[in-house]
DNA sequence: AAAGGGTACGATCGATCGTATGATCTTGTC
DNA sequence: GACAAGATCATACGATCGATCGTACCCTTT
């Protein structure tokens, strides 16, 4: 899994304009999945949004499963860096939690991605599709919700949370209310989930 | 929209049949859809899934969106029958709101349609491409929302929820906890998700 | 029983899909 | 500055896509 900035997975050295176009590529295939979807990412369109050639594309991936693959670990990135980060700075506690699902709510409501949170989009597409690229938005979708789950647990030990509350299922039910507001914004374009995900948070969160 | 046995929305006549033959595609096609999606849903495999040609299942539906709506309203239909008939069955008030709610866990859990409950994953696809598919879904997906409201306002109305509670704060809740039910065990084939759902539900609903 | 039309088939269209190949350009290293 | 190798290109392959025919077949009605 480690890998250097220079060098790829199985040793081939990689050029400075080389590593430019794959960030570019991936950039605008994680953003073009959340309408396209990961199977509706097709090689020409990728080709097409940016300016390069089917061929030229295709080098960097060996296949379109490796693509898929790339894109969700961007994807991941893109999220990480929006999400999770900036929350991580807030105190520990009720307060991180609470800033957590704000930020994911925000990431909506800001569109980084053109058609609501990446994760929620392709978990839906490929949920019933068995292979490498399901199991791979199946764990990242496991570790978001035991990111809750830690945050949650963390409050209950600072006395924020009642003691016979279950952070496991504090975390489920936070996870679905900000991916219901994630699909209501996207699905009828106006932001009332949205409210209504802060609402119905704030709600599970101010019962110290 | 009135539409009788024997001809079509445009006057054709209709013979028996082909009625069959075009449920059998549609009722293939609702289950396909929750799999392949509704634009992975394609007019050859289609042709394939039923023993017919091509040429045999295209003659049904003048375009691939006409087939896509077709599917939409096979789909809404088998979904009434297993899930909302039943549950307006049970009595009125939170019992009914209680019983709609099982009846939509109890449908996943079953496995009738194969990738989950056909709205869940069509919407997350289609939310983010605009066309009368999308509005279509979207206009489903508020009739859904809706009933959860019109069943809470009842409860309320028979006081067995708080005169200060928002029905439509409720629905909105209830509706995340399933879908996100339905998504945890489509995307990591375990029930866990069912029964937190369950369980965040009687919490929401046992507050009299 | 004859007529009319819904139904289904098979062939085919142009477009696009993922993938492969070989040539050409560009970059980094000695 | 030459040389190796990565990056990109143009082109092409077979498969499949949605869509459109012409042509049989069979059901329904008269």
């Amino acid at each position: 899994m480690s890998q250097d900035e220079t060098h790829t997975a199985d040793g081939r050295r990689q050029r400075a304009d080389g590593q430019r176009s794959r960030r570019r590529i991936l950039e605008t295939a994680a953003r073009l999945a959340t309408v396209e979807g990961l199977e509706g990412l097709s090689i020409g369109r990728l080709a097409a949004a940016t300016g390069m050639s089917k061929g030229g594309v295709y080098a960097h991936f060996g296949s379109k499963e490796d693509l898929q693959l790339a894109t969700i670990d961007k994807a991941r990135e893109i999220f990480i860096g929006v999400v999770v980060l900036p929350a991580a700075a807030a105190p520990k506690g009720v307060d991180r939690l609470r800033e957590v699902c704000a930020r994911f709510l925000d990431h909506v409501d800001k569109q980084v991605f053109p058609g609501g949170c990446f994760f929620a989009s392709v978990a839906a597409e490929m949920s019933a599709r068995p292979g490498s690229v399901r199991d791979r938005i199946a764990q990242e979708q496991r570790a978001w919700v035991a990111l809750l789950e830690r945050y949650a647990t963390e409050a209950q030990r600072l006395g924020q949370l009642p003691e016979d509350a279950d952070p496991t299922q504090l975390a489920f039910e936070l996870n679905a209310l900000v991916v219901a507001a994630n699909t209501a914004y996207v699905l009828h374009g106006d932001r009332t989930g949205l409210e209504r995900a802060v609402r119905a948070i704030e709600d599970r969160l101010s019962v110290a």
